[in-house]
RNA sequence: GUCCCGUUAGCUCAAUUGGAUAGAGCGUCAGACUUCUAAUCUGAAGGUUAUGGGUUCGAUUCCCAUACGGGAUACCA
């Protein structure tokens, strides 16, 4: 496992065991706060450090005598060339090229797995997301936070996690029973029969006529004036079962797969509720009260009542919160709760959440949750997707979930594939909203960066074949270190220290939770390969394959392998297809 | 009213968890195809990081206040 950042670290935290030892340093230094960069300008090195910034408090030295002394140190490491303090106290390092190239090699051997880690290890953790209601067909609002969290499952899978990758179905509660008499009177619907109940709500949308239809299929009009609770539970498991399906053919069509699919009714058949119950009653955390009244826009029917409340407010929390309704009902938070109190049974070391952003106002009570049934040594992470604006032509697409006017997740997988839904949905922040356009996403053009790096890919595919075509048809490369010193140019070592910073990156993208670092990681990288790839028209000699220079292509081959390499492994994680010609 | 998220170039967004001269793409302007694939590249212009304070060697990043935008706001799920 290579990371070139990483091993700069440790090189870092010797020195500065060696300047506690020769007294030059406090012996309580803390190392908490170095930071190792790559910087974003070549001119301030390969690596740099904030090391002597950060000592200046444990020392009597000033920073630039510390980072002078430092910077000694560093120069007797043989893989490094160079080392340059500037002011205030920065050390900026550079390596010996035999050092980038043995790190090359090192991406070659490991091949896929270069840039894998082992943060991960023996950390077993749970990823929920889309849970989506069994009530009807994923829409766009579902799609950002099912690529969210199937990319971050693969992230840190590649960091050693032992990942879980999990559905809760919510199919009880008062939602289900509706849905169960929707189908029901869609049912009869069906079979040209009047209903007079037009109490019952009715959920939008043509797939609940498709479902009615299949059991007029099998059983006829059988069910007709069975009383509700003989008819009822089949009603509702049907729906519940047909949904789920559709559901799990939507995400398989982009590419996405569970592990485990959590049934609300059964965790509610375990009796974890009371399970939980009983363990927060035990912590001094439920009581019966009154929640004051919200100030502000409320419903005019407001009234106090006197309910079983969770003290979230000793977590942080700006209000306790319900546990049971005022008719002594569980509430959906309680149900929730023995759903985490589940996971939690089954020995996750860390939970995390991906929700929606109308889910908000439920982070804090659901953490707070979590450090109760754990004794604060499970910690629930919560990520937010915000809203996606869809867009048509710049225009902004007008949906209602209410009349059943809105853009399944099928329909925009129809319209723009697989790998754009996913890529654009990964191109920004979680938690920030985001503007998608059906048309702009598929087009053809500079405007759209999917197609710039499958590009970048098909290019030097294209140089793979012809180098093999006509050239060399084994990999046996004689890779000399001398002719890479001797043929390079500055602008290939730039991009191999870029494919060299890929383990950085996997790492810091794991360790915050941001997948969109990989697809920016990914276009840069196209960028500079590109550019190169200019280079070469105007300049001959610059190009990657010369017929007369079997030594010098075979260097140059050799960064376009690693490339391709970093490539397929980035796709992996991102979920895309490789593109191999365009 | 309260809470959460956001506010960075004309537009859409980054910024390595407090670092150095805040970066890309699009758009604008000026250029590069007898090609290893022009779906590309080169150059120029474009900034008081919403505003005002604070913390410190150093702030887009952390804290406080203000403005604007979006979302959530008792027993639903």
């Amino acid at each position: 496992m290579s990371n070139i950042v990483k091993n700069f670290h440790n090189c870092i935290n010797n020195i500065c065991n060696q300047l506690i030892n020769e007294k030059i340093l406090d012996q309580n230094t803390n190392l908490n706060n170095i930071n190792i960069d790559i910087p974003s300008d070549e001119n301030r090195g390969d690596i740099s450090t904030n090391a002597a910034l950060i000592f200046r408090k444990f020392s009597s030295l000033n920073t630039m005598d510390l980072a002078n002394i430092i910077k000694d140190k560093l120069l007797n490491i043989d893989f490094i060339f160079d080392v340059i303090v500037v002011n205030p106290g920065f050390i900026n390092v550079f390596f010996t090229n035999d050092f980038l190239i043995d790190e090359l090699k090192n991406l070659n051997t490991q091949g896929v797995e270069y840039g894998s880690n082992n943060i991960g290890k023996d950390c077993k953790i749970n990823i929920e997301y889309v849970s989506a209601n069994p009530t009807g067909p994923l829409h766009v609002a579902h799609s950002r936070g099912a690529v969210f969290g199937d990319v971050l499952s693969n992230l840190l899978e590649f960091c050693g996690y032992e990942v879980t990758r999990e559905y809760y179905v919510n199919d009880s509660g008062s939602q289900i029973i509706a849905l169960g008499e929707s189908l029901y009177k869609r049912y009869k619907e069906q079979l040209n029969i009047k209903d007079e109940d037009a109490k019952i709500h009715l959920y939008p949308g043509k797939y609940l006529i498709d479902i009615a239809n299949e059991i007029i299929k099998t059983d006829g009009d059988k069910w007709i004036n069975t009383p509700l609770e003989d008819r009822a539970e089949y009603f509702q498991n049907y729906a519940i079962k047909n949904i789920l399906k559709g559901i799990n053919d939507d995400l398989n069509s982009i590419g996405i797969y569970f592990d485990k699919y959590s049934s609300e009714k059964d965790i509610i058949k375990k009796n974890y509720i009371e399970k939980v119950f009983s363990l927060l009653k035990d912590q001094d955390l439920l009581y019966l009260g009154n929640l004051k009244k919200p100030k502000g826009n409320i419903d005019e029917d407001w009234e106090s009542r006197k309910q079983l409340l969770f003290k979230s407010t000793s977590f942080g929390d700006e209000s306790d919160r319900p546990f049971k309704k005022s008719n002594n009902d569980w509430t959906y938070f309680a149900n929730d709760s023995a759903y985490h109190y589940d996971k939690l049974q089954r020995g996750y070391k860390k939970l995390i959440n991906i929700w929606g952003s109308d889910h908000i106002g439920y982070v804090k009570r659901m953490k707070s949750m979590v450090r109760s049934l754990s004794n604060s040594e499970v910690e629930l992470e919560i990520n937010i997707c915000q809203l996606v604006h869809l867009k048509k032509d710049n225009k902004p697409i007008k949906m209602s979930k209410r009349t059943g006017n809105f853009i399944t997740l099928k329909e925009l997988t129809d319209q723009v594939g697989s790998d754009a839904l996913r890529y654009f949905m990964l191109r920004r922040k979680n938690d920030a909203q985001m503007d998608f356009d059906l048309t702009k996403v598929i087009e053809k053009n500079n405007d759209n960066p999917i197609f710039y790096i499958n590009y970048a890919l098909a290019r030097s595919n294209s140089l793979i074949e012809i180098f093999n075509d006509k050239i060399k048809k084994s990999n046996n490369f004689d890779l000399n270190k001398e002719n890479f010193n001797k043929y390079l140019v500055k602008e290939e070592w730039k991009i191999i220290k870029k494919l060299l910073s890929w383990p950085h990156i996997v790492e810091n993208c794991a360790i915050k939770s941001e997948p969109h670092r990989l697809i920016y990681y990914l276009e840069e990288l196209s960028a500079l390969f590109h550019s190169f790839w200019n280079l070469g028209k105007e300049q001959k000699s610059l190009r990657f394959i010369d017929e007369n220079n079997l030594e010098k292509t075979i260097c140059k081959i050799y960064i376009i392998k690693s490339m391709q390499n970093i490539f397929k492994c980035a796709y992996k994680i991102l979920g895309i297809k490789i593109i191999d010609r365009m």
